[in-house]
DNA sequence: TCTATATAGATGCATTTGCATCTACTGGCA
DNA sequence: TGCCAGTAGATGCAAATGCATCTATATAGA
């Protein structure tokens, strides 16, 4: 007996619609910062995870884990980020060939400049159109297509 | 009284678990393609469409409304379509402006080997993670997540 | 200690995307 | 017919991405 691989009708809509749908809604979050003249949805995931760091900031290899970029789209995007002032990179102590990544002021405020539009984006195109209990189940569903598998 | 900006814990939730998830999808369906020596998802897209289209073909501006790709794009992706003999542009007769794409012989072809890498894929990574009922109710959230916006 | 291997991060080069604009044709209307 | 706004599609140029590789440091083992 061999495995199934083919698709059965359902998962392929359940695809397509996963597919289709997110391409639409991050779509309209970056024209929503577009509109505003403010910067991508790629700069805002970062500015994210390191104001949620703090003072003590991440390694670029930590944004990696968290943030799902390759390596070397986190490094130039780091370049650009401390190019606008929005970062900075510190020298670490006890390995000499990293370094550590802190926000600052301006990237602070940029941040929240991005939330009130971004945040926004998200109240409209999905928790308007969604009930609270509907959100719990979308929740559930999609993290049971995360990976690491979680068990199953 | 003013409308409400500010996301809930609960949407947050789901709009990270989607962007997330579905990132990662791609991603993986991109690699399998790559490790089989396939051309990436887009392509798969349009060939797609135009296998369903069939003889008469479809003019671009058709394969954007299906696909959510810019026109600038399309434009680009079809004539790299051409060039590998996947597609062939016909002129139209009614509109000098517009041209007809038709899927070629080897275009089928190479959408049925992506097919069995990528369908493999979406049973691999969604099919076999979710029941047919949970299925049912991933589409139908995700259904009202569409733009335009089905009726609510 | 010396060497080999692994890890952190940067970068050169080709491809792709995004934006704005351009050309060519259409269709409405005076 | 002649003009003009609108639509179809292509394209120049700048920015971003992907791939492979490179440098520098760290760590493990002989």
């Amino acid at each position: 007996m061999t495995e199934k691989t083919n698709p059965s009708p359902a998962v392929i809509k359940a695809w397509a619609r996963l597919m289709r749908v997110s391409r639409q809604l991050v779509e309209r979050a970056e024209d929503a910062l577009k509109d505003s003249s403010l910067p991508p949805l790629a700069w805002y995931d970062v500015l994210h995870e390191l104001a949620e760091a703090g003072e003590g900031g991440l390694r670029p290899f930590q944004l990696i884990e968290r943030t799902l970029f390759a390596q070397y789209n986190i490094s130039r995007l780091l370049a650009r980020l401390e190019a606008d002032g929005l970062v900075e990179k510190l020298r670490v102590a006890d390995d000499g060939r990293g370094q550590t990544i802190r926000i600052t002021g301006k990237g602070r405020e940029t941040r929240r400049r991005m939330w009130a539009v971004y945040g926004r984006s998200i109240v409209e195109l999905v928790g308007a159109r969604l009930s609270n209990d509907d959100l719990e189940t979308l929740s559930a569903l999609l993290g049971r297509l995360r990976y690491p598998a979680a068990l199953e």
